[in-house]
DNA sequence: TTACATTCTACAGTAGCTGTAGAAGCAAGC
DNA sequence: GCTTGCTTCTACAGCTACTGTAGAATGTAA
């Protein structure tokens, strides 16, 4: 069986795919609690660590932002009844996606256009420019 | 006929949906030209600056980046003939543009699909922290 | 022991603005 | 002429979410 799992920084950075200084910036932050240490003052991690970091991570993997994170961890460790709130902030944070993949399609085919139009033609007769100071998007 | 119409960059800012700050910004990174004075020294702008200025916010708008307006411009007012490094320029934008909107909508699904987990089911049984931490977006 | 890797703190830099402070100018009303 | 209030000026701090660096200390392997 394996116990006693410590990690280093630097491992628990390998082990969730995290730069080191960003797990530094975290703890600063108060997105990840102060890490327990060595004698020598080097941070330690365990289990719990790697999978609380894995959830931020994946959560921003998923485009929350660190606030959105501290409301879902807050309500995540609270009372427990507010599993609600915590189907909120996904449902909230789904629509504001939504509204950037829109504005983006949009932008998208707008760029297409612009870019078409110089498509096949000679180079001198290039509208690129000129479509740019007029785009719409 | 409309002359001399010399605006002051609050009126550069409203014509064009700008921040006056954000106009001065772009004076400062060089990337408007510095603004002609009054005698008093304040800037004035004039017809020229609008549509530099009206490019620029649209470039932005399409999501260009303010390196990639600068090569724009550079090329837009450079010998003549790069119009092809224009357009490349501006394909290039679209293909990051496309990946950008592909793992915009990848990670749209899986978001849904968290959602939905608490959907219709009692309050006790949300799994939206457990399955953003085994999340694969 | 010597060398190299890792970690420590602290701070500067990235993009693209946005906001603020404090001073000066300007236009209108009385 | 004076006051009020708006705009503009410079200069700099702050925002998000990190990333990179310097310089010192500590750990590990040959």
């Amino acid at each position: 069986m394996e116990r006693d799992t410590r990690l280093p920084i630097g491992g628990l950075a390998k082990r969730t795919g995290t730069k080191v200084n960003t797990i530094r910036f975290y703890e600063d932050i108060g997105l990840l609690p102060c890490a327990a240490r060595t004698a020598s003052g080097r941070r330690t991690y365990g289990d719990e660590d790697v999978g609380r970091l894995a959830f931020i991570r994946n959560a921003r993997g998923l485009g929350f932002s660190i606030d959105e994170i501290r409301s879902l961890t807050a309500l995540a460790l609270g009372p427990g009844q507010d599993c609600a709130e915590i189907r909120a902030v996904a449902a909230r944070h789904l629509l504001d996606v939504d509204k950037k993949l829109e504005r983006m399609a949009r932008l998208r085919a707008e760029l297409a256009r612009i870019v078409q139009l110089c498509d096949g033609g000679p180079v001198s007769d290039c509208r690129v420019i000129e479509a740019i100071a007029a785009a719409t998007a």
